[in-house]
DNA sequence: ATTAATGCAAACACTTTGCAATGGA
DNA sequence: TCCATTGCAAAGTGTTTGCATTAAT
């Protein structure tokens, strides 16, 4: 919460638990994972809620929605530029902070961001252990 | 269709013109807009038979299904390794055949495959035309 | 003749929207 | 106080499923 105590949000109860549970997290959860924990502690939480306060952090920059898993956003509170290493078995989606530095051959193009996504088997589903 | 005949697939009238639509096209098209397409020869056509379609082609391999857009899946029918090019305001989504190396550091994860994604904005749009 | 594919509708999953009630600033 | 935010429910997308009918092999 501290890393966001200088946005323009207004503090509810419900955005200061979102924004608590989002500090530091590296589970790119999807609106749903957000909904299930928060709503614990406020049981009144509504998921339409979860939804508005993630759309303002994305809006201010303070919060990436990244769109690897079909069908189901994900989203991510570190806004430094980073890579996906993505587990196509458990679906676990893990960072890369390598940097890559990826030149275009079209220079007409021009390329404000660029994503990496690596898919494979993570070290848990390749022992057998894996799948969730 | 010719690229698509040696398949096990049971070749209706639909899905030939699904595999006619799809030869060679570059336009990376969601479900929807492949069944805008082929449901103006095929009147009777499904958006069911659509899908059955794209994901009998996924399950082969003849065709690659894109998470690049959120809650709408694109379809490429470009299998060999390439990456993407994406304008964030009018949303095309242009291929990139360059090979990149990308040396993971680390080596517990079995990486498969790597997908770049260069986000920005198209000469079209560059220049205030774009946005569709 | 077999059996997979079609097409319709209904079901689903995720997300957005409308709006009266609430409560931060 | 004022106006953004909440929470509920309903609506909106995109996708999947069930099933009787159809048709490719």
């Amino acid at each position: 919460m501290k890393k966001y105590s200088n946005s323009h949000l207004r503090l509810t109860p419900q955005r200061i638990a979102i924004l608590d549970y989002l500090e530091g997290n590296k589970n790119h959860p999807s609106a749903e994972d957000i909904y299930r924990v928060v709503a614990k502690r406020y049981p009144t939480m509504s998921l339409a809620t979860v939804y508005n306060t993630l759309f303002a952090l994305e809006r201010r920059g303070q919060l990436v929605k990244l769109t690897i898993d079909q069908g189901k956003a994900r989203y991510d509170p570190n806004i430094s530029p980073h890579h996906h290493l993505i587990c196509t078995r458990c679906k676990t989606i893990e960072d890369v902070d390598t940097l890559y530095r990826l030149v275009l051959p079209d220079t007409s193009f021009e390329v404000t961001e660029s994503h990496v996504e690596f898919y494979g088997i993570c070290p848990k589903c390749s022992k057998g252990r894996g799948k969730t």
